[in-house]
RNA sequence: GCCCAGGUAGCUCAGUGGUAGAGCACAUCCUUGGUAAGGAUGAGGUCGGCGGUUCAACCCCGCUCUUGGGCUCCA
C-alpha cells in the first residue's frame, strides 16, 4: 500500500500504524503526531491508501491538540481518582486549551482545583505510557455500563453500526474515545486549571446539568506564562473595571439589571463618536432621522416581530386601551417614514439612518456589562433600493464602514458573506440576484471574505464582518443585510418607470452595532487610554503653586477657544501626586506651569507614558495640538 | 432561565456566633511644593433585601435581588 509521507511516495504494510512507519524512517521521539490529509491524528492512526502524511513534532503549534486531549483524560482521572463517583462525559481540545465536564453531586470549587492540578502532576510524572484498544459496540457497551458511566454508554447507543470504537488508556485507566493523543503523559510539560463552569450535557438545558473544568496546556513553563499573561492583560483592559476606574460608566441594581448609565466622560466619548457618524452619514447621503420608543402592539405585529421574536422583547403595556410595545428594532418606524409618501423609482435608493435606542429582554445569565445589555443604541440605517442598485449600494456601505474602523484604529477584519438557509422568503431568483450582489460589492474592493453556505437569515443575504482588537479577539460589529421579508409584510412599494408598483428591498445595515458595545471594545482595544481625538479631557494643566492660577486660567481660554476640552488642577496639591492622577486617569497631554513656565510663557508637556516634550512656547505647543486633531479627520 | 462562586464605607478588599476594620477617595487644618502618593484630624456602614434558627446573626439556614465564570466547541 502506497502513502505519502511529506510528498514521497512510500510503499507500506498494509495495518501498520503511522508511528510504526516513522520508526521505520528513523524520526525521533520529539515527533508525537501527524497531519494526515489535513487533519491532526496521533501515532497509533493506521493510515490508508494514498492518504497523504506529515510528522507533527512537539513544541509546535500545532502538536498543542494532542498534549490538550491529553490533558483532558488527565483531569479526568484527576477527578475520578479524588472523587469516585463522578461520572465522565465529554472533554475536547478548544481554542486556548481544553475542558472535561463531569457529572457529580460534589459541587467542584477553586479548591478542588488545586487538588485535581496536583493528582494531575503526579499522573504526569509516572510518565504513564497511552496506548489505544479497539473493541466492539457490545463489549464498549458492557464495559461503560459496568463501570455505571451512563453517559458513554448514550454515545456508544447512538454510534453507526460500522464506526470503530477505541478506548485510549493512560495504564489503567481509560476513556472512551476518539484521540488522537501524545505517545505518553509526560509530554505534557506545563498546564493550568483555569476555572470551574457549569454546562449541560448536549448543551441542552433540559438534560443534566454538567460540572466543566476548564484548562490548558504547553509544552513549556514559558508558553504557558506567557499565555497567563495575555488573561491577565485581558483582565486589566476589561472594559467594567475601566468604566469604573475612568468614571465612564456604570450599571447599577437600583437603575436594572442590562441599563446603562453614561456618566460624563464615558458621554463626552460618545458625543464625540455620535458627530462624526452623524457628518460621515449626512456626507455619505443618508437622512437622519428620529423615532419613539415605543409604540402600538400592531406595528410589530405587521413586522413580524411579536410572532418571532417575541422572546426578546418586553411585555406590553397598556395605553389607553391600546397595547404598545417597546421597540427591539427601529426598521418599522424607518418603514413608516418610506410610507408616508409615495415614492417614485427616481427617489431610490432612499437612506433613513438613526442613532436608535433599543430594548431587548436577555436573558440574565447573558448579561454582559457594556457587551451585553437590555437598552442599546444602535447606529442603525435602511435603504430602500432596487434589487439591481443592492451591489453599488452595499459598496458605498462597505467604504463608510472600512472608513470608521480605520478611525478608530481597527485595521484587521474578517468578511462572512451568508448565503440562504432552508427555510426562506423570496424567490430563488431574487436571492442569486442579491448574493451575487453583495459577493461582488467585496470583490470589487478586492476584499477577501469566506461564505458561510446557508448561514443567512430566512429574509435574506449578510454580510458580517468581525473586527480584531490590539489583543488579537474578533469581534462582530458591522452587519449588512438585504430583507425580501418586510417590503413584503409592509406592501411598500415604488412607481417604476413604466408606472407599475413594484417593491423595493430593503437593506439593514448597522457599522459599529451598538454604541455601548462598540464602545466596551473600544475601552479594550485602548485600554483605556483613549486617542487625543476621543479623550474626554484632552489637556490637563497642574499648577505648581498658586502663583500659577491666573496664568493658567489664561492658558484655558486659549485652549477652549481651540475646541480642546481642557482642566486645571488647581488643588493645594503636591506636584507628584497631581502626576500621578493625570497619568492614573490616561489624559494625552499633562502642561505643568511653575514660575519659569509663567515668566517664559511657556507650558512644560507631559505626553501620556512618560514622554517629556519639554518647555515649549504656547504657539509650539499649539502645533503640537493642532497636528493630533488632524489625527480624527481620517 | 440553569449550574457554580461572590455581594461588608464612594472605590479596592480584610474580618468574626458576642458593640464593624484597612488603604484610597471625601471634609477640615498644616504645608506653596518642580515631574507617579507631604502630614494631621475627622466624617462616613440597617455588612444586598426579606424571613428563620439562636439569649445573641454580617457570620448558620431558606427565599429573593444582583454581579462574575460558564451553559456553541461534541467519544
Amino acid at each position: 500500500m502506497n502513502i505519502f509521507v511529506n510528498e514521497e511516495k512510500l510503499d507500506i504494510e498494509l495495518g501498520k500504524s503511522i508511528g510504526e512507519v516513522f520508526c521505520t524512517l528513523k524520526y525521533d521521539n520529539s515527533v508525537i503526531g501527524a497531519i494526515v490529509d489535513g487533519e491532526l491524528k496521533d501515532l497509533f492512526y493506521i493510515p490508508k491508501e494514498d492518504e497523504k502524511v506529515s510528522p507533527v513534532h512537539k513544541d509546535t503549534e500545532q502538536g498543542l491538540g494532542l498534549i490538550r486531549h491529553t490533558a483532558a483524560h488527565v483531569l479526568a482521572e484527576a477527578v475520578q481518582s479524588v472523587y469516585p463517583e463522578t461520572k465522565v462525559t465529554i472533554g475536547p481540545v478548544i481554542e486556548d486549551g481544553f475542558y472535561y465536564d463531569f457529572y457529580s453531586t460534589k459541587n467542584f470549587t477553586e479548591d478542588d482545583l488545586l487538588i485535581f492540578e496536583k493528582k494531575m502532576e503526579e499522573i504526569i510524572n509516572k510518565k504513564l505510557p497511552i496506548s489505544r484498544k479497539v473493541i466492539s459496540k457490545g463489549s464498549a457497551l458492557k464495559q461503560f455500563s459496568s463501570m455505571g458511566e451512563f453517559f458513554k454508554e448514550e454515545l456508544i447507543n447512538e454510534f453507526p453500526e460500522k464506526e470503530e470504537i477505541s478506548l485510549y488508556y493512560q495504564d489503567q485507566w481509560f476513556d472512551l474515545c476518539r484521540g488522537p493523543h501524545v505517545p505518553n503523559t509526560s509530554y505534557i510539560k506545563s498546564f493550568k486549571l483555569l476555572s470551574v463552569a457549569g454546562s449541560y450535557w448536549r448543551g441542552d438545558e433540559n438534560r443534566e446539568s454538567l460540572q466543566r473544568i476548564y484548562g490548558t496546556a504547553f509544552f513549556s513553563n514559558k508558553e504557558l506564562k506567557k499565555y497567563l499573561s495575555l488573561l491577565e492583560e485581558a483582565k486589566k483592559r476589561d472594559h467594567r473595571k475601566l468604566g469604573k476606574e475612568l468614571n465612564l460608566f456604570s450599571i447599577t441594581d437600583e437603575v436594572g439589571p442590562g441599563l446603562v448609565l453614561w456618566h460624563p466622560n464615558g458621554s463626552t466619548i460618545r458625543r464625540i463618536i455620535e458627530d462624526y457618524w452623524r457628518d460621515q452619514h449626512i456626507d455619505a447621503g443618508y437622512s437622519l432621522i428620529f423615532t419613539p420608543h415605543i409604540a402600538k402592539a400592531d406595528l410589530w405585529e405587521t413586522s413580524g416581530h411579536s410572532e418571532f421574536y417575541s422572546e426578546n422583547m418586553f411585555s406590553q403595556m397598556d395605553i389607553d386601551s391600546s397595547k404598545y410595545q417597546t421597540k427591539p428594532m427601529n426598521c418599522p418606524f424607518h418603514i413608516m417614514i418610506y410610507k408616508s409618501e409615495l415614492r417614485s423609482y427616481k427617489d431610490l435608493p432612499v437612506k433613513f439612518a438613526e442613532i436608535g435606542t433599543v430594548y431587548r429582554y436577555e436573558r440574565s445569565g447573558v448579561l454582559h456589562g457594556l457587551f451585553r445589555a437590555r437598552g442599546f443604541t444602535q447606529d442603525d440605517a435602511h435603504i430602500f433600493c432596487t434589487l439591481a442598485q443592492i451591489e453599488e449600494e452595499v459598496e458605498k456601505v462597505i467604504n463608510l464602514t472600512t472608513k470608521f474602523l480605520n478611525a478608530f484604529g481597527f485595521e484587521d477584519y474578517e468578511i462572512f458573506v451568508s448565503t440562504k438557509p432552508s427555510k426562506y422568503v423570496g424567490s430563488d431568483a431574487e436571492w442569486d440576484e442579491a448574493t451575487n450582489a453583495l459577493k461582488n460589492s467585496l470583490k470589487n474592493k478586492s476584499l477577501n471574505f469566506l461564505v458561510d453556505e446557508g448561514g443567512g437569515a430566512f429574509y435574506g443575504p449578510k454580510i458580517d464582518l468581525k473586527i480584531k482588537d490590539v489583543l488579537g479577539r474578533s469581534w462582530q460589529c458591522s452587519t449588512v443585510q438585504v430583507d425580501f421579508n418586510l417590503p413584503k409584510r409592509f406592501d411598500l412599494n415604488y412607481i417604476s418607470r413604466n408606472n407599475d408598483r413594484l417593491q423595493p428591498v430593503m437593506i439593514h445595515r448597522a457599522i459599529f452595532g451598538s454604541f455601548e458595545r462598540f464602545f466596551g471594545i473600544l475601552i479594550e482595544h485602548y485600554g483605556g487610554a483613549f486617542p487625543f481625538w476621543l479623550a474626554p479631557v484632552q489637556v490637563k494643566i497642574l499648577t505648581v503653586s498658586e502663583e500659577q492660577f491666573d496664568y493658567s486660567n489664561f492658558l484655558v481660554d486659549i485652549f477652549s477657544k481651540l475646541k480642546i476640552r481642557v482642566e486645571i488642577d488647581k488643588r493645594n496639591e503636591k506636584l507628584g501626586l497631581k502626576i500621578r492622577e493625570a497619568a492614573i486617569s490616561k489624559v494625552p497631554y499633562v502642561l505643568t506651569i511653575g514660575k519659569n513656565e509663567m515668566e517664559n510663557k511657556t507650558v512644560s508637556v507631559r505626553k501620556y507614558g512618560g514622554e517629556q516634550l519639554g518647555e515649549l512656547e504656547i504657539s509650539k505647543f499649539e502645533d503640537v495640538i493642532k497636528k493630533e486633531k488632524m489625527g480624527d479627520l481620517l
